[in-house]
RNA sequence: GCGAGAGUGGCGGAACUGGAAGACGCACUGGACUUAGGAUCCAGCCCGCUUGCGCGGAUAGGGGUUCAACUCCCCUCUCUCGCACCA
C-alpha cells in the first residue's frame, strides 16, 4: 500500500494522539535522571512569529532527543502575560487587557500545538493570574522586611509616550526601548529591589558558569562594572565640609589641579547659593538638565562647566583647587564629584584647555618626555611618576597600592570598590502588572499588606484612557482601604511591578505549577527539577532578564525556598530570523505576499530588494508561521529552521530553502513507500551477524556511522544542520543501493533497519512524519517514547582508508590502505606510488612525514 | 573610543584537537522517465589553462611559524553585536 505524503492529516493525527495519551506529561521520579529544558516563554502578543518557531523548534529537538535518551524531561510552556501592549490594545480597541491577553494566549497555544512541540501543557503558567502573582507579592513582603525592597525618591526615566517609568536598562541611547520616544526626567517615589546586595555573588558566578556563552558573561560583567579604587577626601579651603571623590587613579593624585562636580549634584547649588555666581550657575544647571535629554543628537557633548567660586585643597600637595560644575560628570556614579587630572585624563584635559586651568605632569612618558605647555592630549599610558613627592621615579601602576595606603595613613582616603550596577527600579505607573502589596497610611507611612490578605488582586473595572498617571489611582474601590497597622483610612499603592519580576522565577513555578500553599513552590519538586539544564532564548535578554533571574534565584535561595545558586546551567542564545526587505517606490515596504514576480502587487512597479534584516513588522519582511504550516506543514517548518544554519547564528529566510526541506521530507517518505511492501514481513537486521552482500555491508556500516555522527552533533554541539546532513547522506546512499530481490531477506532486513534508523534519527526534528512512517512499517508504540538508536563502534569503523600522498605539501596522489596500516607500510607505499614518483624523480628525499590514517608527506629538495 | 565575535563557491553553510578545502542543501547545466511537468530519478557544478589525463591558483588582504595553516602568531581592511564621558 503506497500513499502520498499529506502533512496535515498526519500532523493533526499525531498531535491529537500525543495529547490523548499525555505523552509529554511528566512527574518527579527520583529513580530517573531529570533533564529540565526551558525556552524563554513568550509574551502573548497575538500570534507566534518565526522567532518563536525557531526558538521552540530548537528546544523541542533537544527535549525529544533527551527523552529518547532515557531522561525524565521537563519541558514546560507558559505566558509572560503582563505588560504594556495589553494596555495599549485596551486604549486603542476598548477591550479589557485580560480579555485581549487571554484571547491571544488561546490563539498562540493553538499555534504551538500545531507545531507539534512536546510541552507538558498541564504545567502551563500565565503570569497575569492571581494564582501566579500572589506568590510574587509574598516574596515582595519578605523582601520589604529584609530591606531588599525599598522606596526611594529619585529622578527616573520617563517616557512621555508610554506614560511610564523606565529602568536604566530600558533606555537605549536616550530613547525608550519599546517605542523609541525620547526619554525625559521625572521625580517620583519609586520602589527598588536591592540587587546590589548580591552584586559580588552575581559577579563571582560569572566565572562559574561554563555552560554560558562567553559574550553573555562579558556583557553581564560589564554591566555590573566593578572597579577598584579609592575614596579620597579633599578639604575645603574655607574649612567647611570636605568633598569626597571616587577614583581608580590615585597614582595621579599629585596632578589633581581642580575639582569637578556633577551639575545635578546638590553641592553645586549649595556652593553657589548666595554668591554673585548663583544666577549663572543656576542657568548652567538648567541647561545641563536639558542637554541630558538630547543624548542621541550628539555623540559626545562638548565639555562645559561653570566655576562655583569655591576652592578645595589637594590632599597631598595642599594646592588650592578651583571647584567647577561640569556637564560630563555623572551624579549617580561614585560620589558625583571627580578630581580632575588634566594631564592624564582626556576629558579633564579638554576641560582645562577650555577654561585655562593649571596642568602638572605626574606620569612621565619614558620614550617621549611630556611638557604641560606643548601637550595636545592627555597622556594615559603607563610611565614613571614625577612631581609626586615620595613616589617619584616609580612606575605608576606599581605605586597604586602604596599611594592608596599612604592616603589612608594620613586620613585622606580609603580603598573602596565601586559598581556600575544600580538597584533595580521595579515601579511602573501602569495598570496591567502585579500590584505592589503596600498600603500608604498618612500616619504610619508605607505598611505591608498582611500575608493573609494576599493576593492583592488587580481590579477588573478600570477605565483605560491612555492619559498620564496610573489608571489604578482612579479606581477608588482599589485605592481606598484601611491601614492594617492603625486601622485609619489609607491608600493602596498604585504602582505595579516591572514584568521582569514575573520572568525572574517562572521557571521555579513550572516545577509545581498548581501548588497553592505558601510560598507557591513545593520545595521537594523544585529541588528535583532545578536548576534548568538547558535554557534557550534570544540574545536580547543577555543582560536584563538573565541578571534579574539570577538575582531572584539567589534571593529565593536565601529565603530557603529553593536550593540552587544559579537558575540556568547551560544557556544557548539562538540567532535572529532574518529576511531581505522588499520595497515599492510608491507603496513603501511590502509584505512578501504583496510581491509577485518581482513587482508590486498594487501598482506593478519593480520592487527594490533591500538588505537582509531581522524580521519585523515595520520592515514587513516577515513570514507568517501560520501560512507556512498551511502550505508545507509543521515538519517542514521545523526542518528548515534547523537545517538552514546552526542555532547560535542568524538564520536567513529562503523560500527555496523551505522547498528544499519539503523535498527532502518527500524523499524520505517516498523511499519508505517504495520498500514498504517488500519489507512488510522482514525483521530488522540481526546485528550479531554480517551481511553477505558487500553493498549491504557498506550500507550497514553507513547507518552505524550516521547514528554516531548525529548523536555527537546533537549531544555535544546542538549542530542540527550537520546532523541532518548526515541523515541526508544516509538516505542518498540508500537511493543508490541496487534494489534487493524480494526473496533476499537478509538484504531487505538491512534496508529495513536503514529506514528505521533514518526515521528514529529524524524523529526529534520531524516527529509527525516519522511517527507515521514507523506505524506504517509496523512499529508499535510511539517513537516519542522509543529509544534513541545505538551504534557499534566496531561496525562504524572504516576498514579501508584513503591516504593522501603529498610531495612538499601538495596532494599528488591518493591510495587505499587497510585501516590499521603501520607507518612504515604507508611510507613504503607512498614512495613507490607512480604519481608521487613523478614528483620525486631527480630530487633528494629530505624527510617523510607520516600521519597514521591520514597522509604521507614526502619532502624533497 | 573600548570589548567580543565574524569574513570560506552564485547562495545557505561543512571541515572537532594544524593533516584531502567546499560535506549537505539551494540555484544552475545536462540526461532519463513522461501527453506534460515547476514532479521524480541519475549525473555535472570553486576559478584559470588544458578541455582526455594533467598543471597552476583560491578560505577578506599582507607577512610569519610549520613537512603541512580556513585552523596558530603579527599587521591591515570590512561587517555584526555589546558598552559608551563610570573618573
Amino acid at each position: 500500500m503506497k500513499t502520498k505524503y499529506n502533512p496535515h492529516r498526519i500532523e493533526e493525527k499525531w498531535q491529537r494522539l500525543w495529547e490523548e495519551k499525555r505523552t509529554f506529561a511528566v512527574s518527579e521520579d527520583p529513580q530517573r535522571k531529570k533533564y529540565y529544558l526551558l525556552e524563554m516563554f513568550p509574551y502573548p502578543s497575538g500570534k507566534i512569529h518565526m522567532g518563536h518557531v525557531r526558538n521552540y523548534t530548537i528546544g523541542d529537538v533537544v527535549a525529544r532527543y533527551k527523552k529518547m535518551r532515557g531522561y525524565n524531561v521537563l519541558h514546560p510552556m507558559g505566558w509572560d502575560s503582563f505588560g504594556m501592549p495589553a494596555e495599549n490594545a485596551a486604549i486603542e480597541h476598548h477591550i479589557h487587557p485580560s480579555v485581549w491577553t487571554n484571547q491571544n494566549i488561546e490563539v498562540m497555544k493553538e499555534q504551538l500545538k500545531r507545531m507539534g512541540f512536546s510541552y507538558d501543557w498541564d504545567r502551563e503558567v500565565s503570569t497575569c493570574e492571581p494564582a501566579y502573582y500572589r506568590w510574587e507579592q509574598l516574596f515582595f513582603l519578605w523582601m520589604y522586611e529584609k530591606g531588599l525592597a525599598y522606596k526611594k525618591t529619585g529622578s527616573v526615566n520617563w517616557c512621555p509616550h508610554c506614560q511610564t517609568v523606565l529602568a536604566n536598562e530600558q533606555v537605549e541611547a536616550g530613547l525608550c526601548w519599546r517605542c523609541g520616544t525620547e526619554v525625559t526626567e521625572k521625580h517620583l517615589d519609586q520602589w527598588f529591589f536591592r540587587i546590589t546586595a548580591y552584586v559580588e555573588e552575581l559577579l563571582d558566578y560569572c566565572d562559574k558558569l561554563p555552560g554560558w556563552p562567553e559574550r553573555v558573561m562579558t556583557m553581564q560583567k560589564n554591566w555590573i562594572g566593578k572597579s577598584y579604587g579609592c575614596e579620597l577626601v579633599f578639604p575645603m579651603a574655607d574649612g567647611s565640609e570636605p568633598i569626597r571623590v571616587f577614583t581608580t587613579r590615585q597614582d595621579t593624585i599629585y596632578g589633581a589641579t581642580f575639582m569637578l562636580v556633577a551639575a545635578e549634584h546638590p553641592l553645586t547649588m549649595k556652593l553657589a547659593e548666595g554668591t554673585p555666581r548663583e544666577q549663572e550657575v543656576r542657568s548652567f544647571v538648567e541647561k545641563v538638565r536639558k542637554q541630558d535629554k538630547m543624548k542621541r543628537t550628539s555623540d559626545y557633548y562638548e565639555k562645559e562647566g561653570v566655576f562655583l567660586g569655591a576652592y578645595c585643597l589637594n590632599p597631598v600637595t595642599e594646592q588650592k583647587m578651583p571647584i567647577y560644575a561640569a556637564n560630563f560628570v555623572l551624579a549617580d556614579y561614585g560620589t558625583g564629584c571627580v578630581m580632575a587630572v588634566p594631564t592624564h585624563d582626556q576629558r579633564d584635559f579638554e576641560f582645562a584647555k577650555k577654561y585655562d586651568l593649571p596642568m602638572v605632569v605626574v606620569i612621565q612618558n619614558p620614550d617621549n618626555p611630556l611638557d604641560e605647555k606643548t601637550m595636545t592630549e592627555a597622556y594615559v599610558e603607563e610611565g614613571i611618576l614625577v612631581n609626586s613627592g615620595p613616589f617619584n621615579g616609580r612606575k605608576n601602576l606599581q605605586a597604586l597600592e602604596d599611594i592608596a595606603e599612604h592616603l589612608e595613613s594620613i586620613g585622606r582616603g580609603r580603598k573602596t570598590i565601586e559598581y556600575r550596577l544600580r538597584d533595580w527600579g521595579i515601579s511602573r505607573q501602569r495598570y496591567w502588572g502585579a500590584p505592589i502589596p503596600i498600603i500608604n497610611c498618612p500616619k504610619c507611612g508605607a505598611v505591608p499588606v498582611p500575608e493573609s490578605d494576599l493576593p492583592v488582586v488587580l481590579p477588573m473595572d478600570v477605565e483605560l484612557a491612555g492619559e498620564g498617571g496610573s489608571p489604578l489611582e482612579r479606581v477608588s474601590s482599589f485605592v481606598d482601604c484601611l491601614c492594617p497597622s492603625c486601622g485609619g483610612p489609607a491608600k493602596r499603592e498604585t504602582d505595579t511591578m516591572d514584568t521582569f519580576v514575573e520572568s525572574s522565577w517562572y521557571f521555579d513555578r513550572y516545577c509545581s505549577p498548581h501548588h497553592d500553599e505558601a510560598p507557591g513552590l513545593d520545595k521537594k519538586k523544585v529541588d528535583y527539577w532545578m536548576p534548568v539544564d538547558q535554557y534557550i532564548g534570544g540574545i536580547e535578554h543577555a543582560i536584563l532578564h538573565l541578571l534579574y533571574a539570577r538575582f531572584y534565584t539567589k534571593m529565593l535561595r536565601d529565603f530557603g525556598v529553593i536550593g540552587v545558586d544559579e537558575p540556568f546551567t547551560n544557556l544557548l542564545t539562538q540567532g535572529m530570523v532574518c529576511k531581505e526587505t522588499s520595497r515599492c517606490p510608491r507603496h513603501g515596504f511590502l509584505y512578501p505576499e504583496e510581491v509577485q514576480d518581482g513587482v508590486c502587487a498594487h501598482c506593478g512597479e519593480r520592487v527594490i530588494v533591500g538588505k537582509t534584516e531581522k524580521m519585523s513588522k515595520s520592515l514587513k519582511n516577515v513570514v507568517d508561521p501560520g501560512h507556512l504550516i498551511e502550505e508545507y506543514g509543521a515538519d517542514t517548518a521545523r526542518m528548515f529552521c534547523l537545517f538552514a544554519s546552526p542555532p547560535e547564528k542568524d538564520l536567513e529566510w529562503s523560500d527555496q530553502g523551505v522547498d528544499g526541506s519539503f523535498r527532502f521530507l518527500s524523499r524520505v517518505w517516498r523511499i519508505v513507500q517504495d520498500y514498504i511492501d517488500d519489507i512488510a514481513d522482514v525483521p530488522p537486521f540481526d546485528e550479531s551477524r554480517e551481511p553477505a552482500d558487500q553493498e549491504m555491508k557498506d550500507l550497514r556500516k553507513k547507518y552505524h556511522q550516521t547514528i554516531r555522527k548525529v548523536t555527537i552533533d546533537i549531544e555535544e554541539r546542538f549542530h542540527f544542520n550537520t546532523a541532518i546532513s548526515a541523515v541526508m547522506e544516509l538516505v542518498n546512499t540508500l537511493y543508490q543501493v541496487r534494489r534487493p530481490g524480494r526473496d533476499d531477506r537478509e538484504s531487505l532486513s538491512v534496508v529495513r533497519t536503514t529506514l528505521e534508523v533514518t526515521i528514529a534519527l529524524l524523529n526529534p526534528v520531524i516527529p509527525h512524519m516519522t511517527e507515521e512512517l514507523r506505524q506504517m512499517m509496523g512499529g508499535g508504540g510511539t517513537l516519542a517514547e522509543a529509544e534513541w538508536p545505538s551504534y557499534n563502534e566496531e561496525v562504524a569503523r572504516e576498514d579501508e582508508i584513503t591516504i593522501v600522498i603529498q610531495v612538499n605539501g601538495k596532494v599528488r596522489s591518493r591510495i587505499q590502505v587497510a585501516a590499521g596500516a603501520a607507518e612504515d607500510e604507508m611510507r613504503r607505499l607512498a614512495l613507490e606510488d607512480d604519481k608521487a614518483q613523478k614528483h620525486i624523480e631527480g630530487k633528494n628525499v629530505v624527510k617523510v612525514v607520516t600521519v597514521p590514517g591520514k597522509l604521507v608527506n614526502i619532502v624533497v629538495r
